[in-house]
DNA sequence: TTGTAGGCGTTATCAC
DNA sequence: GTGATAACGCCTACAA
């Protein structure tokens, strides 16, 4: 149906230049004015263009101008933050970003790290899934690898990270000051590195610990607040992520206590500040942290052995409303 | 610092096979089972990893197992999802996607599918930021397109749309039914293809238009809501748009008129169950857009030359209470 | 069934 | 500065 697409001979044939010519003028070696000229004409007309994979192939340095990015699930709006974040250092490389989920399982992720190698990514950023990383030890020697989000797990490679520990922290201790001591924490799976040290966090502030985790749907956090209300009665409530805010949200608003009830989330949510009252969070910097982890990517790609670096981004503190509530005198 | 990676060759000298024989058995091939095994265990030894850059250059289909998608915005939690549909499909058929963000930016957009097709991709999925897509022409030839959110212009392709048209007479109806007269539309730039269908939806429904377009954030739309309460007293809004919905709601909730004028939003808003009342919404289903998209995608690389086809994901109006709000008495 | 040789489209190294 | 030629790593006739 098509044709075959043109390449640099058919250039050459046309421009009446040899091979090495073409190949010249296509990467801005000017040359000759004129031969330069027939070049870009014969170019046009073709509307020739050149195949990068060949080029790769062939070129000294063997850069493909791609990235890799193995993250849990793009579908998740905190991580398409931090891929734009990425995408955005990457296109100041000229590079661009292949993305691929994991969906938490430790299989797919080793398999999707080696599709990714086997098309000679120039570097890998990595969400991992799975408990032990170290299979990728060998290819660490070929392949840059940055870590992002949670930390490598037996192997050693540079990494950028939320502070989870100190975010939990200042949202616990953000409730203390407001007067609550029985404040309980909601958790994700304790397996994740982020739960664990958001929960560590809380647990370094508060004396009293109350403590639920493996939540990770809204739904089992609406029931486990609800549980957690009617046995133990905390005057507030912190919950380690995303969903688990939300369903804490609807189980307060379902018994009508979310004027009541204090709640600070960690990460943020859509829309937190419209509700009544609005939702205080810690906020992480999903698109900052995209932005450090390709920095780091593509400084080692550009050659730097440093030993490996593990970068912390910060969190803020988001008063909405939720998080100022006091408990109530008895 | 780090070795040459092993190739074929290597691995050929050292299971003392040849070249061929190496290709054969990692494709696939079974052959010999002591060669196969010999292979193997070189392979295993080595950490060989085919080159899969390579491996496309030369076999006879030409195909990278790789499909570019080209976007506004990677970050819009919208194409996030449509990303994931395609990714999911894509999976399928062992195929990676490396994705792009245009800005809306038309020249962004020409450059970007010019690097995407040097790099030969499969295949080309395209939400179109430009009025004219007609420079996609001549790579037409080579590599299959199709256009998803938004049709192509000027050039003929495959397109996967949301029913915006039916989305939002939907609305209008939906309000009408509750008895309303007076509907005010307020949209996004009227150059955009989903907004102009948005607004010729609610136009063939409504008697008495009442339009305010071209609001891109939600600071200028909620100005707008404010605006068009104060002199024109509608009693229900249709919003056209994601972040229209959130400024009209601010703009509402601000006023405390929140239970007084209706309010229906294109688009599905997180947390919009959460809201008091909440918001009632025309969702369109982005995760199926980018499958089928990626459908069609595949069925083109895969030989289908049939005629270009345009397919239209239905979408669903979500009652949640602030759409179900009728008109005061006067 | 295995090995040999040629070439995919490009870049790098040479003579000229 | 230009042109011929040999790779890059792999696949695929074809011959053995």
């Amino acid at each position: 149906m098509a044709d075959r697409r043109p390449t640099m001979k058919d250039v050459a044939t046309l421009a009446g230049v040899s091979l090495s010519t073409v190949s010249r003028v296509v990467n801005g070696d000017p040359g000759r004015p004129d031969l330069a000229k027939r070049v870009q004409e014969a170019v046009d007309l073709l509307g020739y263009e050149r195949d990068l994979t060949a080029s790769t192939l062939r070129r000294a340095d063997r850069a493909s101008g791609s990235i890799g990015l193995l993250l849990t699930d793009v579908g998740n709006p905190f991580f398409a933050s931090v891929l734009r974040g990425i995408e955005d250092v990457a296109r100041t490389h000229s590079s661009m970003t292949i993305v691929a989920s994991s969906d938490e399982d430790p299989d797919r992720e080793r398999a999707l790290a080696a599709t990714l190698t086997a098309r000679r990514v120039d570097g890998l950023i990595i969400v991992p899934a799975g408990m032990d990383n170290s299979y990728l030890q060998g290819r660490r020697a070929h392949v840059p690898l940055v870590f992002i989000d949670r930390p490598p797990r037996y192997l050693d490679a540079d990494a950028v990270l939320s502070d989870n520990y100190g975010g939990a922290r200042l949202a616990a201790e953000h409730l203390l000051r407001h007067g609550h001591t029985r404040i309980a924490f909601l958790g994700d799976r304790h397996t994740l590195h982020t739960a664990a040290e958001r929960l560590r966090g809380y647990q370094s502030s508060v004396t009293e610990p109350l403590v639920c985790t493996d939540l990770d749907t809204a739904e089992s956090a609406e029931a486990a607040t609800h549980k957690l209300l009617d046995e133990h009665a905390p005057t507030a409530l912190l919950t380690g992520q995303n969903l688990i805010t939300i369903g804490a949200a609807r189980a307060l608003r379902t018994r009508g206590e979310q004027h009541r009830i204090a709640l600070v989330g960690f990460d943020d949510v859509p829309l937190a500040d419209l509700l009544d009252p609005g939702i205080t969070v810690v906020a992480q910097q999903p698109v900052e942290l995209g932005r450090q982890a390709a920095s780091r990517l593509f400084a080692r790609i550009d050659g730097d052995t440093g030993p490996t670096q593990s970068v912390t981004i910060a969190t803020q503190l988001v008063e909405r409303g939720s998080g100022e509530i006091r408990p109530a005198s008895r």
